[in-house]
RNA sequence: GCCUGGAUGGCGGAACUGGUAGACGCGUUGGACUCAAAAUCCAAUUCUCGCAAGGGAGUGAGAGUUCGAUUCUCUCUCCAGGCACCA
């Protein structure tokens, strides 16, 4: 019997234990049913579950839930991304190990979040701050560098004197370090990077099988983060030297307006370049003045200088001097640029600062000459002149035809040129993943051979928080011996960015606990690709784009099959309170913990699927909880009062004779059931439950009339059929409430693993519908009427209602309209 | 500046391929139950004129297409996110 009052408190941690000890949610390969791969962004274990979280994991879990009842094979896993920074930092404040600290945030949380009652398969746990998982990690990484995908080199970063580590761009925002907010400054370091730019084409060209089902927004921004521009590559040859100037060009049908070439500072000509003492004065501080330039800042005026060299056309041979500008940039393209400021509004600015030339070689119509004087660079689109052999053409033919002249020159060649640059993964930090390399003096960089990982992070560490990594402080971790001469040698004691560990975690959880390689082929085949992969949208241009790198690796090192990880993404709004994100220093945080607490987890995580539609913000208020709480209620109530009913037997169908307002009631039942899997489909899931919630309200409804309303046969049936409908499609939302209810009603197995019910079709039909009536467009009058009725029954109808009459006096009929079974639209003048 | 999205009652949000704008929830108001309160149940709730019947306006602003526009087209305003001397 179920008690009268709803009490969260004693059916949850009941069914959380019966789910858990008949395995329920225990994915295997050996599943007659087709599989079903659901996945969250695991978290990072801070120590506490907020709520961005419980939003996350209960979107994955209703997923999750209905794809089983809907006769899939289902594995949601869960592990933790448990490498990073705030670890470390707590070591540093609280003379703790980070693994211990680690560790136990996890142990934490792990609690929190089985009190969520969400369906994972606890056997597939993954923590990737533990050997058994970065060792396929190191493992994989001297597979990146023996195939020339991970190498080193010297550059400029981005330094976090806080943290004191490098950021990515990506990870410097507005100047400042995304963790700790402080201002980053440029330092020049030895890093490892991993050439994703090798994959930029493929990294692009895979977003066709992803238009359907991924936002445009996130494909748009990796897009644009991808970056790639046609164009040339063309030489310009210096006067008197050896030396050629490359430039790269979006367009090279411009090349006849060259009228300078200018290069970025830090070009490796641009010193030997400058034929004056003054001219390198005027390098030392433009380099200066690059190097200390903050990301966001905005420049206001282009500044150079004249090296006092000239380049020689490519196709004219004139003699073009050669400029420095601060404005060029080393790391993309080339690092330098052909000017043409008559078309291109950079150069067009320096041109008018230092009076340089400005040549127009494109304009609008033919036989027209170009605007005299310019106010601004012409950059559309137009025919060629002054141009040589190519005067006349449009520009587009001239792009493809300059280049081929070129190309038989052997002057420049067609290429394709992208903004994403490699992804720098050394970071100068304690707790993440060593990097498995040795540097020895006979042998140079050598990986670590498989046999001798993981490399593991010592224990016996101290952090003071100062000078950087506590790996290279520390007394025995860099001193090894070179795997291949066996000599005193020097280990590596940079670690990874933590991106790497989740750049392939989701393809670990199909064989979690493999100790031979970083999983079985056949298992990651069967798994893979993820069908539903749920997180925030911050993720779009880093994880989600690193992930897809890594796939097409481990793809093309024959681990896995398939070109893309994710098929099918949403991206998650933020929890917000009161119109600003939840955080500490406003002090609006509220913890899924004290909700848990009060309302249970069934009302907790059916607020975060109905108080907003899944890709927007949710704001977390209060009232709505209770909102939710309070439907639960309703419908435990409703069930309470009729649980006599409800536990007897149901009579076969076709021994009923269903009354009119019954039939109503059942059309009800199953329109929601249509409604919900239409719904839950399309990801509206607060429509969803608004369906349910319609049909709890007609129930509730019934009973106005008399309250035995449902003692009769066939009420009794149709309150049967309603709540037997509403347990499974709530069952996915609010699981442990409907596990209970469906046991009180009789079943022995779990509604979890019960199937999603089938709507009947013909009881969703009925025999009349509404007819709105409008007069020119306007509303006056609704009517019921049968179906079927002919265009000129209905206006029969219609132009004889006494509405509508008074509207027509003195005018004349000029159109009748019609839409069977909606509208009729009187249309008089 | 460029690229994406948005803009609907007091609030969160619904609305099929152009066809009843405001589902569902919150809030508010009224009623029932109660000695009373809470809880619960019922009803009303876009604004506006009206005792009412009924009328008028209405989906950020302005135009257009249409018998009919939240939905399609154009222009503009505002908001959010992303990118930015990228050659």
């Amino acid at each position: 019997m179920v008690s009268e009052k709803y009490d969260p408190k004693g059916i949850e941690g009941k069914w959380q234990q019966l789910w858990a000890e008949q395995n329920v949610f225990k994915a295997t390969e050996d599943s007659p049913k087709p599989k079903y791969f659901c996945l969250c962004m695991f978290p990072y274990p801070s120590g506490n579950i907020h709520m961005g979280h419980m939003r996350n994991y209960s979107i994955g879990d209703l997923i999750s839930r209905y794809k089983r009842m809907k006769g899939f094979n289902v594995l949601q896993p869960i592990g933790w991304d448990s490498f990073g920074l705030p670890a470390e930092n707590a070591a540093i404040q609280r003379s703790v190990h980070p693994r211990d600290w680690t560790l136990q945030n996890i142990a934490q949380m792990k609690v929190e979040l089985k009190s969520m009652g969400i369906g994972y398969d606890w056997d597939r746990e993954v923590t990737t701050c533990l050997p058994e998982y970065y060792r396929w990690e190191q493992m994989l990484f001297t597979k990146f560098f023996e195939k020339g995908l991970a190498y080193k080199k010297r550059g400029q970063v981005n330094w976090c004197p806080k943290c004191e580590t490098v950021l990515a761009n990506e990870q410097v925002q507005e100047g400042a370090c995304w963790r700790c907010d402080s201002p980053v400054v440029v330092k020049d370091l030895s890093q490892w990077y991993l050439k994703i730019t090798a994959y930029a084409d493929q990294l692009l060209s895979g977003h066709q099988q992803l238009e359907k089902s991924w936002p445009q927004r996130v494909l748009d921004m990796q897009k644009h983060w991808i970056g790639e521009s046609q164009g040339g590559r063309i030489q310009f040859q210096v006067e008197g030297s050896q030396e050629k100037i490359e430039i790269f060009t979006t367009r090279p049908d411009t090349l006849f307006g060259v009228t300078f070439v200018t290069l970025a500072a830090a070009h490796p000509l641009a010193q030997k370049l400058c034929k004056t003492p003054d001219a390198l004065k005027h390098l030392e501080q433009i380099k200066v003045a690059v190097a200390l330039r903050r990301p966001d800042e905005e420049i206001k005026e282009k500044k150079g200088f004249f090296t006092g060299s000239y380049a020689i056309h490519p196709l004219t041979g004139a003699k073009v001097p050669v400029w420095v500008g601060d404005f060029v940039v080393m790391e993309y393209g080339t690092g330098a640029v052909m000017a043409v400021p008559a078309h291109d509004q950079r150069d067009f600015e320096f041109a008018q600062t230092y009076q340089l030339p400005i040549k127009t070689v494109i304009v609008p119509n033919k036989d027209e000459g170009g605007a005299q004087p310019m106010k601004e660079a012409y950059t559309g689109s137009g025919f060629l002149t002054e141009s040589g052999s190519f005067n006349g053409q449009d520009n587009e033919t001239a792009k493809t035809n300059i280049l081929k002249e070129l190309e038989s020159k052997k002057l420049g060649i067609k290429t394709i040129q992208y903004r994403l640059r490699d992804w720098g993964v050394s970071r100068q930090r304690f707790w993440g993943a060593p990097i498995p390399i040795v540097y020895c003096e006979s042998c140079g960089t050598v990986p670590v051979p498989e046999k001798d990982l993981p490399v593991e992070l010592p224990m016996d560490v101290t952090f003071s928080g100062k000078q950087g990594n506590p790996l290279e402080q520390h007394p025995t971790f860099s001193k090894t011996q070179c795997p291949k001469c066996q000599k005193t040698a020097r280990r590596e004691t940079d670690t990874m960015d933590t991106f790497v560990e989740s750049s392939w975690y989701y393809a670990r959880y199909t064989d979690p606990h493999c100790s031979t390689g970083p999983f079985a082929k056949a298992k990651a085949d069967y798994w893979l690709p993820v069908d539903y992969y749920v997180g925030g949208v911050e993720h779009a241009c880093m994880h989600l784009l690193y992930s897809r790198f890594f796939h097409k690796i481990l793809r093309d090192w024959g681990f896995l099959k398939g070109d893309e990880p994710f098929s099918r993404l949403l991206t998650q709004g933020m929890v917000i309170k009161d119109g600003a994100k939840m955080s500490k220093s406003k002090g609006n945080v509220v913890t899924p913990g004290s909700i848990l607490d009060r309302f249970g987890a069934d009302t907790a995580r059916l607020f975060s699927l109905f108080a907003a539609p899944p890709e927007k913000d949710l704001d977390w208020n209060e009232k709505g909880v209770e909102g939710c709480h309070r439907f639960l209620q309703r419908v435990w109530r409703l069930f309470y009062q009729h649980q006599s009913l409800l536990a007897e037997a149901q009579v076969a169908e076709k021994e009923i004779t269903f009354s009119d307002k019954c039939l109503a009631l059942r059309r009800k039942t199953h329109w929601m059931i249509q409604k919900m899997t239409e719904d839950i489909e399309s990801e509206k899931f607060n429509v969803a439950i608004s369906a349910a919630m319609e049909l709890v309200n007609e129930l509730y409804g019934a009973l106005t009339d008399h309250d035995k309303f449902f003692s009769t046969p066939d009420g009794k049936w149709t309150l049967q059929e309603a709540v037997h409908s509403l347990l499974l499609c709530l069952a996915p939302f609010a699981p442990h409430m409907m596990e209970e209810l469906w046991h009180e009603m009789g079943n022995k197995t779990f509604v979890t693993c019960a199937d999603w019910p089938k709507f009947r079709a013909d009881l969703l039909t009925e025999s009349k519908f509404t007819l709105v009536v409008q007069v020119n467009g306007k509303v006056r009058e609704r009517i019921e009427v049968a179906k079927g009725i002919t265009k000129e029954d209905v206006q029969k109808l219609v132009l004889g209602m006494d509405k509508i009459k008074p509207f027509m006096e003195g005018k004349t009929l000029k159109q009748f309209v019609y839409v069977p079974e909606r509208i009729a639209n009187v249309v008089v003048v």
